[in-house]
DNA sequence: TCGTAAATTGTAACTATTACAAAATAGATA
DNA sequence: TATCTATTTTGTAATAGTTACAATTTACGA
């Protein structure tokens, strides 16, 4: 806890339970939720929570770059992650995980003969997880 | 037009004007427009067009691999390409452009110590573009 | 402890998309 | 060519995710 208030001290946000909640749950739960989704975690200990609180609180986090949004390609919601240092992810095709994937910026060398200034990347892997894959597995025994 | 004829009936789709319209529009106007630029655009010379229309041709041309449809890290509209070979997008922080970028699959080699099966890989590119970079040399004189 | 700027809340509005059912039409068949 | 029917188009309503707004509450510096 004294992690998340030092994080929020260091921007000069100020401390609220809400947004200590909500780091809290990005931290112990790597699994890239949702918006509606967080909300409906805390919300089972903290009934009095609105959701635009969560929507604004992501936003200043995002701002200050405390957590990380991302959305995936064929879906229509914003996801959070509290990993802020340069990854990619990975999504299951039949379980819908989303897995980190510690690779950096790809390909900027094969942007030569493009003029452009590339100054972000941002890209998704998709395919079947290894617990997917092992699934299965036991299924063909 | 006998080009866009052509498609459908390779696929089996019924020759409708207004997927004629949709493709012609996407073909020649290569500027990744989403649902509702598709719309206004051809609403101009055929007043009576629905955006629903829009939407399920849109569905069934991209089940039928007939055009491809993405999604910016950023914005929450789909954007729609008659381009279908894999490549990926440039967008321009300045001007919003997006273009295309003719590169494959990156860093798969990358992808050997986690098991699980890379099977499509999505991605974009951020910067400034050449044209906004140009100005702003021209501005600097 | 107090005062105030900032945060939280609930509600309403908004945007992109999807669902649905009635009317129109493409294209196969006689 | 005329007819038939499955498919397509249309307009409207519903939905999902997000944002705007204003009243109430709270964090925290003085
Ligand atoms: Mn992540
Ligand atoms: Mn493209
Ligand atoms: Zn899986
Ligand atoms: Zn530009």
């Amino acid at each position: 806890m004294e992690k998340y208030i030092k994080e929020l001290k260091a921007h000069k946000l100020k401390i609220t339970p809400q947004r200590l909640d909500i780091l809290s749950f990005l931290d112990k739960n790597r699994i890239h939720p949702s918006a509606d989704e967080i909300y409906k975690a805390i919300k089972i200990n903290s009934p009095a929570l609105s959701k635009t609180t969560i929507y604004n609180n992501i936003d200043v986090m995002v701002k200050n770059n405390i957590i990380k949004s991302f959305r995936f390609m064929d879906s229509n919601e914003l996801r959070f992650d509290y990993k802020t240092t340069e990854h990619y992810h990975f999504i299951c095709r039949k379980c819908k995980s989303i897995y980190d994937v510690d690779i950096s910026l790809p390909y900027l060398e094969k942007f030569e003969h493009y003029m452009h200034k590339v100054e972000e990347f941002y890209g998704d892997y998709k395919g079947v997880c290894e617990n997917c894959l092992n699934k299965k597995k036991l299924k063909n025994k």
